[in-house]
DNA sequence: ATGAAAGCGCTAACAT
DNA sequence: ATGTTAGCGCTTTCAT
């Protein structure tokens, strides 16, 4: 606990340098229109005196922030089951700081705490937010777009189709179904026959949109070989023992993403099964500590997480330049950028 | 990316309440001094015209700003390598929540971003910060301590020596050294003499603090059986090849931290030798995902990471309210929280 | 108990 | 090119 001293402000640099609080600020602001000499002037005096503007009254000016909120609604388990998060916001991160802007991380236990996000949003203290989206019930999305903040989501929100020319709504995604599909292809192309699939709650798009493309290549899978996960290694290590119960004779598994694998190779393992020459596995994320460290490391698909977030704060930065600085009201679909979905890569290993 | 109306001000609450901006004010920031039925109308304005106070304008005139950095320095790994962060973050954002306030994220990559996080918390833009300082030799936390901003540190700061009364460095951190001496009793209370450490990098406090709690223990443990590690799993691989080829007759293994100790399981599986019969494996932190899913399941130390967060924010806010509102200066060391060292326990699974 | 008025520190017209 | 000035929206004395 240090303590906190009384800055000096506009008006002391400006007497210190013997010109206006108008000249200072041309100077601290990028000094256009300022001549060498007194840029000088009062470059020294800032110096001198450890000037630091006060946000808060240039905020109060400009109505610019330089902050962005990122908002992650995750009642409980996944923000530390997997390092997801924290790759996103490291992406996220790198960018905005790119941008000198700040990120105000705003986490929801549940919906107790929406209001206060809504309301915080509303409040005008951010230019824009990024938002994970990750339940297809959640109101969150919906409440934060009608704060009337920019807004760009993480993985596609349930009310954005995913058809092109929904301009109303702005997200990056991995190409999950895509991804999907070169995985159960990479199964088909190894001779599997019998290809099992762990999906993700079906209450988020990501593990509807990764089911989706293991149905485009396995047309008429037997439902029997679709068992709901979770995206954890105990919901992997259930649907394996389910799948393994209906139908012992599988040989192929498609886990939605690596931690389910994971649990899937345990159960696998326990029964001695071989990996993967009686049962091949592949799972999705190419999470590494996970992906690489399994036994045997996991064939897997790749998307590249940070790279998502460092999108998506460069779409919310692109759209916020474009919108005339004080205006209010958006610019159309001509300055708006559109949701991006990104290529997901199969990465080759042991395990199929 | 939706539109941004412009707010309604306390001006337009007024107006249509018929009452004083000073009114309006007041009731805005709970009522006291005002008569229900003013209050009442005040209220009703305030909900039909959907205000929300512009915290720039508050902020400039309170120096208040109810929002809290957290500055992560963390050049690589292990942000995402495991959910410490994540957890800690919870835990901080949490408190901060009950206290209304928000958390502004500051991750570094590198020294290249100190200069600018250095700015910001001069800035006057936060009450206060919370700092991860996790290098003994990371010139961060210093610039930040020098910025004037109230901060509390998380994990034990390399120039604080842990001996009471360093009043002017706040932290809170695990009794790593308690921990690790528990952990290597349980080893020796197992009957294993040749018991070996896989340390952590030793340029972080934490990874010192574990390893003198291991030679608290073990007064005269022979060198060849301490190899550093590095808190990774690929750390924890190595060290324990290295360990088998100086001592092979070692009988059990104390790991810095549970990915480090995963690591050195996976290599004693390889090598044939089996936990808990042949080599006893005790590993540090209780990371879940980690610890419960490793095979064996590991026999830890767990610290409580998300309460340590909360601790945290809690000294931070506390230090905050107890310095006056405005007046410049803290109030010594009657007012200043001191740093607080959480326990650890034990838990035993069937590692050892 | 309520209102009037004076700024908080800054930017952005507008004047010079 | 530089200075002057009028607010941005709010809290907070100080009157009433």
């Amino acid at each position: 606990m240090t303590e906190t001293a009384s800055r000096p402000t506009l008006e002391a640099v400006a007497a210190r340098a013997g010109v206006s609080r108008a000249t200072v600020s041309r100077v601290v602001n990028g000094g256009e229109g300022v001549r060498e000499p007194l840029v000088e002037r009062v470059r020294k005096a800032v110096e001198e005196l450890g000037y630091v503007p006060n946000q808060a009254a240039r905020s109060l000016v400009t109505r610019r922030h330089d902050a962005v909120a990122v908002v992650i609604a995750e009642p409980e388990t996944r923000v530390f089951a997997d390092p997801f998060f924290a790759l996103q916001l490291r992406g996220i991160s790198k960018e905005l700081t790119a941008h000198d802007s700040q990120l105000v991380l705003l986490l929801t236990e549940g919906p107790e705490d929406y209001a206060r996000v809504g309301r915080y949003l509303a409040g005008g203290h951010v230019d824009g937010a990024l938002v994970f989206s990750l339940h297809l019930d959640d109101p969150l999305p919906a409440l934060i777009q009608g704060a009337g903040v920019p807004t760009v989501f993480g993985g596609r929100p349930g009310w954005a189709d995913g058809t092109r020319g929904d301009a109303t709504t702005v997200y990056v995604d991995s190409d999950n179904r895509g991804g999907a599909r070169d995985a159960v292809r990479h199964l088909v192309g190894l001779g599997r026959t019998r290809i099992a699939h762990i999906t993700g709650p079906l209450d988020q798009t990501s593990a509807v949109d990764r089911l989706d493309g293991f149905r485009d290549v396995m047309v008429d899978a037997d439902p029997r070989l679709i068992v709901e996960g979770d995206f954890t290694p105990a919901g992997g290590e259930r649907a394996m023992r389910e799948l393994l119960g209906r139908c012992p004779e599988l040989d192929a598994v498609f886990a939605a993403n690596d931690v389910s694998a994971s649990g899937a190779l345990r159960v696998l393992r326990e029964l001695g099964r071989r990996v993967p020459e009686d049962v091949a596995v592949v799972g999705f994320d190419d999470m590494l500590p996970v992906a690489e460290q399994s036994d045997p490391p996991l064939t897997t698909v790749r998307q590249d997480i940070e790279e998502m977030g460092r999108l998506m704060a460069r779409l919310l930065l692109r759209g916020l330049e474009r919108r005339a600085p004080d205006e209010p009201g958006d610019q159309g679909p001509a300055g708006t950028p559109s949701s991006v979905v990104l290529p997901t890569t199969l990465v080759r290993r042991a395990s199929a």
